[in-house]
DNA sequence: TTAAATAGTACCAATCTAGTACTATTACGG
DNA sequence: CCGTAATAGTACTAGATTGGTACTATTTAA
């Protein structure tokens, strides 16, 4: 199943959090365990990940916490993704071209190459703001669908 | 990590596979799996799959085999993840409406609900013949004629 | 009647994920 | 300058998932 796994779940809940405040805002880990009821030794782990990816500034020390290095707006879903569980690759040929076995044989690889591409545009097009400030106006290309049908060619 | 299945993976080789040949042309698992050099456990497998969920047609008894149910044209990679993966859910809260525990304090629903719709049409636009003609160029289909609505999922 | 094929189900080992624990380092503040 | 509160880093564990296998039943061409 194409999942978010729980630490990129929490990841994107929790810079939800820090990109709905002002922008140089700190906060600890508790407090936003706590405001997110998210397990707090979980969100220890990513906000530490967070830091070292470079989406948030870290303060250490008492009265320290985390900050968001960049306004929301200059935040994608698709880097939020890449630093918590690395570079988007739906196949083994994507992530590490030459390492598949079946490489010689299977002819899939270009294919495999647009796919992921596209839906790496997606999630590119994607930032914090906007998960924040849901607008009824798409920002993702091809909008939203209500009805459940989609126009194939 | 947002990786296709072992069982998608072969999944979409043996379909490709059987698009490249004549619609109604009948191959065995034991013949797509040398031919494509695939496990024959794991090819049974996703064959069986493949048949139940209404995208190959199987021919029983000596002789037997699968067939393409539909033109390569007509199958889309996102019915074939749905096939063997089940419907795409990037979260909990859009396969399952009610059920994550965060629902109630997450304001991400919605968010969530249009990144998944707009990576389902982007999956939904590519198909089985894209795959084995890949047209340089061109990124994923949208701008053709032809066909009308078709139900995803 | 036999052999070759799919259908269905159950099983196992290995990997991955979610969550926890512990130690080291840093810095505020009295 | 010391205690406390915070992050940094790492290692560990239980449980879930995945990749792969095995076995029995059913179907059908020859």
């Amino acid at each position: 199943m194409i999942r978010m796994s729980k630490e990129t779940d929490y990841g994107i809940i929790l810079l939800a959090h820090f990109s709905r405040h002002r922008k140089g805002r700190m906060h600890n880990a508790r407090e936003v365990a706590s405001n997110n009821g998210l397990p707090l030794p979980m969100v220890r782990k990513v906000l530490k990940t967070l830091a070292r990816e470079g989406l948030l500034v870290s303060h250490r020390g008492a009265k320290g916490g985390y900050s968001l290095m960049r306004r929301g707006k200059k935040i994608s879903v698709a880097e939020i993704i890449r630093a918590l569980e690395g570079p988007l690759a739906m196949t083994e040929c994507v992530e590490a071209p030459g390492e598949c076995r079946l490489e010689a044989t299977c002819q899939l690889k270009t294919a495999w190459q647009r796919i992921n591409d596209t839906v790496l545009q997606t999630l590119s097009r994607m930032t914090l703001s906007d998960l924040t400030d849901p607008t009824p106006d798409s920002p993702i290309p091809f909008g939203g669908s209500d009805t459940g049908l989609v126009r194939i060619q």
